[in-house]
DNA sequence: CTTGCCCCTGACGCAGGCGTCAGGGGTTAG
DNA sequence: CTAACCCCTGACGCCTGCGTCAGGGGCAAG
């Protein structure tokens, strides 16, 4: 499979893939005599792993810094929660993400209550402090 | 004034006066014959105006588009909501980033669900969809 | 006169996850 | 053989509100 092809069954794009590839998220796959990329099922697996956890909100960098743990997480049954997850799980940056986000909905939220409150009060103009 | 006073006196930085000055938040100032850039308290005011706008939440572009309404939000009193405030609110701006944010907390807070449960579920692991 | 702080303009950096263009080669159906 | 489409690498664009560096001049005190 050529990457046009893997892209379009993992839900995404060329593009994409070469810059998991370069940001570490995948592994340089085989080439081609001509220097293609050549990707079977289990790369597609693993990239369709990378973007669910993007999608909840993990960055690249997240990823990156645990490789091992999508060989895991990428395995057709996946290994999940052994007795001895090592230390490759993504709990740490899955719950400094939380915190970030709450802190992030906090913030909006309040800039949110603010703004209504001035709506109200200032017609839309002028914050009062 | 010099720039360095106007800004501390404002609360912000030289640089930020620049930028609001090139963006068109602010008037080109009065300049020395030495070529610096002159500030009355005036402009202090407009700045801290621009300042409160900006923290509650609307972007530069937002200002820039009614820059006469910074006039007379800087006005000392301000003059709000007179019977005719002319085509110069901010209220359709306002009204929109009300919305933005409200999409952007909804997104968010999606997430948060989604990567909460997650955690518990799986083990801060593999979100299963 | 010199030191030291402030000002000037112009331009790049940042954060994130790719999109997109440029310039050049492969590959396959007709 | 050639059109048409795909792939390659390298590099800039996006979006926001400035921060920061580079290179060059001003201004008041000692």
């Amino acid at each position: 499979m050529r990457i046009g092809d893997a892209a379009a069954a993992a839900g995404t794009t060329p593009r994409a893939l070469r810059f998991y590839e370069q940001r570490g998220l995948l592994r340089p796959p085989a080439r081609s005599a001509s220097g293609q990329r050549e990707y079977g099922p289990a790369e597609v697996a693993r990239v369709r792993v990378i973007r669910r956890l993007l999608a909840v909100g993990l960055t690249v960098d997240d990823l990156a810094s645990r490789p091992h743990r999508l060989d895991l997480l990428a395995e057709d049954p996946p290994r999940r929660c052994t007795a001895d997850p090592g230390p490759e799980t993504y709990a740490p940056v899955v719950r400094a993400r939380l915190a970030t986000l709450d802190a992030e909905i906090a913030r909006l939220t309040d800039l949110r209550t603010k703004l209504a409150h001035h709506i109200a009060t200032n017609g839309a103009d002028v914050p009062s402090a």
